[in-house]
Parts: structure tokens; C-alpha cells; sequence
RNA sequence: GGGCGGGUAGCUCAGCGGUAGAGCGCUGGCCUUACAAGCCGGAUGUCGCAGGUUCAAACCCUGUCCCGCCCACCA
């Protein structure tokens, strides 16, 4: 412990028992995060005399029915990562945290609850149901909140919002109003996509695109009214040829001239069908050439019927069944439908063959139910203004994109935008503050208006969630009213999220935000990948690849697996679908292992390791061990550090780098200084791997493996200057060091940190920072240089040990050869490391290279000092040769087998094929393996005595 | 149909114009008083394929084949 400071001698007895000699995140990741809450290392502030810079992070707000994903866990450490880097430097940070209401999935996860019970959401009544949604909300909505905590994210708690609180709703309401009285938002009855299993509208966005689904091309005749000629028209969906108002041909197409202006008849409604041409809509070249017209419930059809004024006739009810337009087949649902159609067509001698046809299928985002065109009276939001200066603002840099290369993907779709469907018939989310008055009048206002009183209804249709979220950096701020935090916060400096919702929610924001705000919402929008299985599929409950961020932190038998992989399924069955997109742990589930406690430091910087350019994100758990690794390796070498600096006075830290003279000393810091302007660079551009790759290397690799190697003889003797300067910089590095580690590892640098002698100028938390800069390393590229040079020759001199199978415990005699009298100087300095990195005794420097003696090897490395021969003097070392050694393990496996088939031969029951036979052969192998043996020992021994 | 990204060591991925890298796995040696979750050695790749630019290409250009994702109203 440190030997003054009683806040740090506090600090240090809450920190927990000594030191253990294996890191258990557990035990110290549950002591953390409640101290940082009560030191309030989360807290933004707003007050306007606070001069910091801040730094905003809006928290995409988790759906209140989620549960913590590994998409979630992606999201929460790179943010985390970003805030406390930020914090660390010093800002004002503020992630503000949230909650989404998520319109369809609460409602479908209460009415389900609601079935349980027998009843529905229409017995139950519109204000009984949204009171039911409240109290499922209380109790178990908003799960992640307090799952993110378990993996360190340290947004400002108390500043949460909940996109149906009062005050989010009071911004909605507003922000209608005003695009309302603008012009932008109106209500219209258009072809919009209708989820028949919702039963609502849904907006473009909301419609997932099924491809490459096989279906068929199914081909029937509609008569010429009053004759017997026929025309063929093609369709992937026969029973909406009740809803057919026109068949199209193409106005050149010979094959139809004939026909042109003549009237069909329908064989099924009592309606007349006209021939028209169509140039847009027809391709002569596909199917017949002759297209039926839908306009009630195709696209194309829609626009061609507005080009023709053709009628529209809607088939369909609300729940996906034929309504009374359908004439016989009134009642049935689609799939039904389509097989009667198709029957009596077949019956009426009209169908004319079937051709296998792929199709792409509209599916609902949420229900998976195929979508259907309606025409239905939408409210909707007029978009190209809007889309059009927030295209702008990234082209003109106010808002960077990165990675850039998102950004043809964001001006495609802002290039390319239609108008946005915004309400939803659902009960569960923003009402839609219009009135509709008994003669059809409507009246759009923040209130209901005094005058509208009896007779009056305020819509019943709820805006689309994403709504709310476009107003998300604001309206968390307290716009529409001018707050403080207002002033501060806006605009936010990052949005962080993953690329799915650039569309929804990113491009949204921009509009909204500038629209409200007359300005970006963010400086900087920076996106990341879909975390996906080992195989690169995309992680589903269908899939069976799910993976609970909180087994990986705390580790996870099989059947825990299983169950949040598949859940209900039989665990048998869950875990070989779970191996199979995750083969790098199928032995380990085998095994009955499952997974091993990582931890949540492990966890964040493996997430934290992948680049943000990477599109899929393939979690490897076994990756994610390495990093558990390191975090004992930075328990163990801390611990070694704090072992030597137990009587450190931490006065002599003054928290800027020490000017240290010795060697070894001057290239750590050099060598720290390098990597803390690495870790810097990467941070601020969104490399947030490359800072945590250098991180890395610095730590194991350079500190670990050479600085600390070599200080170990240097402190045996702790009362010299060199020892005491080594100790400052041992305390000065690990102390930095931990500083470089927090925002990836929070919880273990925390755990150290307050363990470390440290400056007086800190505060109670590492968290607080500073982060590394500048001051803390030193530029000196020749330490850097020459240490490399001393880096190889030690490793030539080791190698040459192992690869001739030196007695490890033995000295052995080493020599250099070179011209250069910088190397001289060099290995002269450092013989006494080299030494002791090598076990070389008796290190002389040559130039002549008379050293050169029977039974001596030699490496030679390159240096900028030329190149330096490294000679080691194996005469009557090598105790043990790679031949010899190679027949030995040889003879041992032979009498491991031979062992083996004894006792099995000794007991009853071996009916293998002639075991005696496979005994005397191995026995006459293990005769000759054993003379060759002796002979070779008698030759090499000659070798090398010569 | 358009757009984007990827194909590098057995696996997961870095590198994106100058002698092929990491982690895990494999392998030889070491229980050296921080760490065996470790240490010291070692092996491993026609960098998808074919052309081209260049003194020099995994890296740039062209074409091509696979694999993902996104957008799009072709019946």
C-alpha cells in the first residue's frame, strides 16, 4: 500500500483483501461500480458556469421488452469506452440514457400476457389496456439498464428518459403540431403496407424484403366479352385477380393489337375488365405480355390504375380474409383463397399452367406476417425538404459519417426517400393529437381544443415509434423548452450505434434535428457492425446461436447455454445446434465446460478489438479467453510492481513522466509515451481497436516482457540509485499504464489504481483520470532504437540455446563479434541484462573473432549498427541433442503402448486381432530404436569434445 | 436490377505500396519466488482466381468466381 494520503489509504482498504495470485473478476467487479456512483464519476452537469467542454453520447434507447444481446454489449462498451476516454480528458461528459417505448413489440408482449389470462386488449378497453402496459413497464420492462451496469457502462442514471415519459410526450405532441402547421405532416388515403397480423400500417422501413423465395407464375385467361377470344395473363398471386380492374398489354406488342379497347369479363364478380395499353407497367418480354391490374393492392398496379383512373377495389379485410368484394370466396385468408382461385379457374376451364418463379416476399419486421398493399387513409410526414438538407449536412462535413464509406448508403437513401407513413393503429404509444369533428373536419392541436366538444374524437391512431426517437437528442434535453441542459448538450458530439438503424433512426435524427433545432443533432455519427455467430450467421432463437452477454462475464455451464441459445428447447438438441455455429468450443460444451467466467473486462476488450469497418462482427468466445489472459496478466504484473513499491514515497511522482538517466528507464518511457500517442489517435478517430491493440502490445510485450524482466536483478539490490530510479519508473509506468487500460477495463485498473502509488493531484477515482498524454512519456527514439538492437541479440543468443538443447539451468559462455564501435558500447553497457536474460556467463566482446572455438554457434543479427555475430560456447553443454531426444520420447511411447497392451493381455475379454504379434513387433522396434540410440550418442559426444 | 463489404496461417481477425502479423490452436523446452490464465524457442500461408500499373503489390487498376448485407413497385 502507499504510504501517505488518506484518502488513498480509505480508498485502498475498500479495495478488499490482498492480492490473490489469479485475477477473479468477479470478486473485484462487484466492488466498483456503486463506488463509482456514490462519487458521482457518471454525473454531467448542466449548470452554465461549468466551463469544461462536454462531450455527448445519446444512448440508443434499448426496446423496454429487451433483453441485453451481444449487440447491446457491442453497443454499451464501445460507448462506454468513447465517454470515459472523454471523461478521463477531462469534459463535461454526458451519455444520456433512455428507454424506448417500442410500440408494436410492448403491445404484442401485453396482449400475449392478456391471452394467458383469456381476455383481449378490445374487452379490456383502450385506458384499462395502456394501464396494463404501465404496470408490465414498472415491472419487468427496461431489463438492460440494470444488465449494462454489469458491464460498466457509466451513463448519467438519473437523466434516464422513457420516450413515453410525460415530458418526452409533451415534444411529440409539439414537434406534430409544428409539422403540421408547416405543411409537412398531412393525411391522405394512399397503397400503403398493411401487416394483417398487426393490423396496422406499417412504413417502407418496416417492411423486410424476403428474396429467392420459390413460388410460381401461375397463368390463367380472362374471355372477350361477347366472343371467344382469350388473352393470358401471368401472376404470382392468383386471388387477387378478384381485385383486377384492367389488363394491361404493351401499346407495340403485336400479339395484342387486336385487342386493344375490348372488354374482359370478369369470370367471378360481375365486372367488366378492360384491355388498355401501358408502356410503364408491361414488359412485353415477361410472362405473356399481359399484366393484370390490382390497383387496390399492387404498387404498380396502384400508380398505373391513377394513369388509366381505373377503380380500386379492395378485397381484403383488416385481418388478411376476403371481404364481400371477393363474391364467393368472401371469408377466406390469402393462402386459402389463392388454392379456391386457382380451383375454380381450373374448374372453368381458364387456367393455363404454372412456371416455377422466384419471388420476394413483403414481410412484416415484427410479426414476420407478409405484408399486404392497402389503401387506407395514413397520416404521413413529407420528407424530401427534410431529406435533402440532412443529405447536405454530411456532404458539406457539419456531420461525419464513419466509417465514410457509409456514407453512399446514407445519401441513397435520402436521394431516394418517399414520403414517411407515421401512424399506426395501435394502442400502445403517442396518440395522435387530431380531432375529428362529426362532419369530417379535423383539428390538429397540442390540447383538445375548447370548441371541440360532443361529437368531437381525438384520432385513435398512435405515431410510429421511430417518431419519438428522431426527437431523441432534444427532446431528452427538454426541448421544447429552452433548459439549460439544452443549451449544453446540443448538439450531441456522437451518436454510436449499429449501421441496422441508420434508416430508422440515424437519418431521422438528422431531419428532425435540423428541422427543430436549426442544427446538426450530432457532430459525428459513428457506426459499428452486427455481432454475429462464429460461422458469420446472423445470432437468432431460430438459429439456436444466441449467446448471453452475461454468461461469457460470468461464466456458463451447457444447459444455461442451451436455454438462452434456444429457449424451451430440449438442451440436447439446443447444444448441437449451438456447436455447430460455434466450433471453436465444441469441445468445450462437449466437456460439460460450457464457459468459463471471462469477465466483464475480458468481454469489453475483446468487443472492443474488432474495427468498426468490420460489417459482421463473428464472436469467437475463444478470443475473447485470450483477453482473460491478459487481464491476469495485468493482475500479475501489477502485483509484482506493487510488491517492490510497498516503501515507495509517491511524492516523487509529480505526474508528469520523471527524467529518468538509466537505459532500460529512459526506453520504457519512450516506449510508453509511443504507444499513450497510438492509444490517443485511435481513440479520437474511432480506431478504438488500434488503441487497444497498442494497449496491449505495450503492456504484455514490452513492459511485461522485457522491462520487468529485466529490473528484476536491479531491484534484488534495493538500496542502490539505479534500484531507486527504476522504482520511480516502475511506479510512474503502472501507474499510466492502468490510466491507458481504464475506458477498455474499468473495473480491474480501478481495482490496481487504488492500490498504486499515484500523484497527489489525482482524485478518488481512476476514472476521473487524466488520460495519458503527452506529459506522460518522453520522445526518445534512440533509446527506442537501441533497445531493438539489444532486443535481438538476446533473442538470437536464446535461440541458439534452445535450438541445441542447452541444459537450461546450465551457463553458458557468450561472445559478440562486430565492427562497430556503437554496438561495442552498447552490448557493453547492457552486459549484465543480457546476461541475465540469456544465463550467458562470461560475455566478452570481440572484433577479431578469435573467440570462435570448437562446438560454438553462431546468429548473426542485423543492426543499423551493422550487423553483430552472437557466439555461444556449447562445448560440453549440449546434454541432450534433438536426435537423441526425438528417439527417446520415441522408446517412450513405445513402452507407454507396450504397457498398455500388457495389461491388456492380462485381462479377459481382448478379442483384438493377434496381440502377441503387435508385442513382438513393437518389442523389436524398441531393440532397434535403443541400439541406434547409443550409437548416435557415441558420435555427437565425439562432435562435440573435439 | 443497383449499392456496400468481405475472401490473408487449422479457426477468429489485423495489415491496404516496400523483407507476410496477432490471439486461439499446433509444437520443443522450462513448475526460473508476478503470472503454467505463465516463460523461452519453433513450425505454419502460390494473401480467392486471371491479367495490368510499378524498381517493388496482400495492398493500386481491370476482369472474374464465391460469400454476406442493404436498397428497389417488374406481373
Amino acid at each position: 500500500m502507499t504510504k501517505s494520503g488518506t484518502a488513498q489509504e480509505a480508498a485502498a482498504s475498500d479495495a478488499g483483501p490482498d492480492l490473490g495470485k489469479a485475477y477473479e473478476p468477479r470478486e473485484v467487479e462487484e466492488r466498483w461500480y456503486s463506488f463509482w456512483e456514490k462519487e458521482g464519476v457518471f454525473d454531467a452537469t448542466d449548470d452554465p458556469s461549468d466551463t469544461r467542454p462536454c462531450y455527448v453520447i445519446p444512448l440508443p434507447p434499448p426496446n423496454v421488452t429487451g433483453s441485453l444481446h451481444m449487440g447491446h454489449a457491442m453497443m454499451a462498451t464501445l460507448e462506454d469506452v468513447l465517454i470515459r476516454f472523454e471523461r478521463m480528458r477531462g469534459k463535461n461528459t454526458l451519455w444520456q440514457p433512455g428507454i424506448d417505448h417500442a410500440g408494436i413489440a410492448t403491445q404484442t408482449v401485453v396482449e400475449r400476457q392478456l391471452a394467458r389470462e383469456g381476455i383481449t386488449r378490445h374487452e379490456l378497453g383502450r385506458e384499462a389496456f395502456s394501464a396494463r402496459v404501465w404496470k408490465w413497464k414498472a415491472e419487468s420492462g427496461g431489463q438492460i439498464m440494470r444488465q449494462m451496469r454489469v458491464l460498466g457502462a457509466s451513463p448519467d442514471w438519473p437523466r434516464t428518459k422513457f420516450t413515453m415519459d410525460p415530458d418526452m410526450s409533451v415534444a411529440v405532441t409539439e414537434a406534430f403540431v409544428r409539422l403540421y402547421e408547416e405543411g409537412l405532416i398531412y393525411r391522405a388515403s394512399r397503397l400503403i403496407n398493411w401487416c394483417p397480423e398487426c393490423r396496422t400500417a406499417l412504413s417502407d422501413l418496416e417492411v423486410e424484403n424476403e428474396e429467392g423465395q420459390s413460388g410460381e407464375l401461375f397463368q390463367f385467361a380472362y374471355k372477350v366479352d361477347g366472343s371467344d377470344e382469350e388473352i393470358v395473363v401471368a401472376t404470382t398471386r392468383p386471388e387477387t385477380m378478384l381485385g383486377d380492374t384492367a389488363v394491361a398489354v404493351h401499346p407495340e406488342d403485336a400479339r395484342y393489337t387486336h385487342l386493344h379497347g375490348k372488354v374482359l369479363v370478369h369470370p367471378f364478380v360481375d365486372r367488366k375488365v378492360p384491355v388498355i395499353t401501358d408502356a410503364i407497367l408491361v414488359d412485353p418480354k415477361f410472362g405473356t405480355g399481359a399484366v393484370k391490374v390490382t390497383p387496390a393492392h399492387d404498387f404498380n398496379d396502384f400508380a398505373t390504375g391513377k394513369r388509366h383512373q381505373l377503380a380500386k377495389i379492395n378485397i381484403f379485410n383488416l385481418d388478411g380474409t376476403l371481404n364481400a368484394e371477393a363474391g364467393p370466396f368472401a371469408g377466406l385468408d390469402r393462402a386459402r383463397a389463392r388454392a379456391a382461385v386457382k380451383k375454380a379457374l381450373g374448374e372453368k376451364e381458364l387456367a393455363r399452367g404454372v412456371k416455377p418463379h422466384m419471388l420476394t416476399l413483403p414481410r412484416c419486421q415484427r410479426s414476420g406476417g407478409v405484408v399486404e398493399p392497402m389503401i387506407s387513409t395514413q397520416w404521413f410526414c413529407r420528407m424530401k425538404d427534410m431529406a435533402e438538407v440532412a443529405s447536405s449536412a454530411v456532404k458539406n462535413g457539419r456531420t461525419k459519417i464513419i466509417p465514410e464509406e457509409w456514407e453512399k448508403t446514407y445519401d441513397h437513401f435520402l436521394d431516394n426517400i418517399q414520403d414517411w407513413c407515421i401512424s399506426r393503429q395501435l394502442w400502445w404509444g403517442h396518440q395522435i393529437p387530431a380531432w375529428h369533428g362529426p362532419n369530417g373536419e379535423i383539428r390538429v392541436a397540442r390540447t383538445r381544443p375548447a370548441d371541440c366538444g360532443d361529437g368531437w374524437a381525438q384520432d385513435p391512431d398512435v405515431l410510429d415509434t421511430w417518431f419519438s426517437s428522431a426527437l431523441w437528442p432534444f427532446s431528452t434535453l427538454g426541448w421544447p423548452r429552452e433548459t439549460s441542459a439544452l443549451a449544453k448538450f446540443y448538439p450531441a458530439s456522437d451518436l454510436e450505434t449499429g449501421y441496422d438503424i441508420l434508416f430508422f433512426w440515424v437519418a431521422r435524427m438528422m431531419m428532425f434535428g435540423i428541422h427543430f433545432m436549426k442544427d446538426v443533432p450530432f457532430r459525428r455519427v459513428l457506426l459499428h457492425g452486427m455481432v454475429v455467430d462464429e460461422t458469420g450467421d446472423k445470432m437468432s432463437k431460430v438459429k439456436g446461436n444466441v449467446i448471453d452477454p452475461l454468461d461469457l462475464v460470468y461464466g456458463a455451464k451447457p444447459d444455461a447455454i442451451a436455454e438462452h441459445a434456444s429457449p424451451g428447447m430440449d438442451v440436447r438438441q439446443a447444444l448441437t445446434k449451438f456447436k455447430k455455429s460455434y466450433p471453436s468450443i465444441a469441445a468445450d460444451i462437449e466437456k460439460g465446460v460450457g464457459f468459463p467466467a471471462y469477465g466483464t473486462d475480458a468481454v469489453r476488450f475483446t468487443l472492443a478489438t474488432y474495427p468498426p469497418s468490420n460489417k459482421r462482427i463473428a464472436l469467437a468466445p475463444k478470443r475473447i479467453e485470450g483477453y482473460r489472459h491478459f487481464a491476469n496478466k495485468i493482475w500479475n504484473a501489477s502485483r509484482l510492481c506493487l510488491s517492490h513499491l510497498e516503501s515507495f514515497d509517491r511524492t516523487e511522482l509529480t505526474g508528469r513522466a520523471p527524467a529518468v538517466k538509466g537505459f532500460f528507464n529512459r526506453w520504457i518511457v519512450a516506449q510508453l509515451g509511443k504507444s499513450i500517442a497510438i492509444a490517443n489517435a485511435g481513440l479520437l478517430a474511432f480506431r478504438i481497436d488500434e488503441a487497444a491493440n497498442e494497449a496491449y502490445r505495450f503492456f504484455w510485450n514490452e513492459w511485461c516482457d522485457w522491462y520487468l524482466e529485466i529490473t528484476k536483478p536491479i531491484l534484488r539490490t534495493p538500496a542502490t540509485p539505479e534500484a531507486a530510479e527504476t522504482r520511480l519508473t516502475m511506479a510512474h509506468v503502472l501507474e499510466t499504464s492502468l490510466r491507458l487500460l481504464h475506458p477498455l477495463m474499468p473495473f480491474i485498473t480501478e481495482e490496481l489504481w487504488q492500490r498504486a502509488p499515484r500523484p497527489s493531484s489525482r482524485k478518488s477515482s481512476i476514472a476521473f483520470g487524466p488520460f495519458p498524454s503527452a506529459m506522460d512519456g518522453i520522445d526518445d527514439d534512440d533509446a527506442i532504437r537501441e533497445m531493438d538492437v539489444f532486443k535481438a541479440v538476446v533473442g538470437a543468443a536464446r535461440s541458439i540455446r534452445s535450438e541445441h538443447e542447452v541444459d537450461p539451468k546450465a551457463d553458458v559462455p557468450l561472445s559478440f563479434r562486430s565492427d562497430s564501435d556503437a554496438a561495442h558500447a552498447l552490448l557493453a553497457a547492457h552486459l549484465p541484462a543480457i546476461a541475465s536474460l540469456t544465463r550467458g556467463k562470461g560475455l566478452t566482446i570481440d572484433k577479431t573473432g578469435s573467440m570462435r572455438e570448437p562446438g560454438t554457434m553462431v546468429n548473426v543479427v542485423p543492426t543499423p549498427h551493422g550487423p553483430i555475430e552472437i557466439l555461444v560456447g556449447l562445448k560440453g553443454l549440449v546434454t541432450k541433442d534433438k536426435e537423441l531426444l526425438r528417439i527417446d520420447r520415441e522408446i517412450k511411447r513405445i513402452d507407454k503402448d507396450l504397457g498398455a497392451l500388457e495389461k491388456k493381455m492380462a485381462s479377459k475379454g481382448f478379442l483384438e486381432r493377434a496381440p502377441k504379434e503387435v508385442i513382438d513387433e513393437s518389442r523389436a522396434l524398441r531393440e532397434q530404436l535403443t541400439s541406434a540410440r547409443a550409437r548416435l550418442e557415441e558420435s555427437k559426444k565425439l562432435a562435440y569434445e573435439l
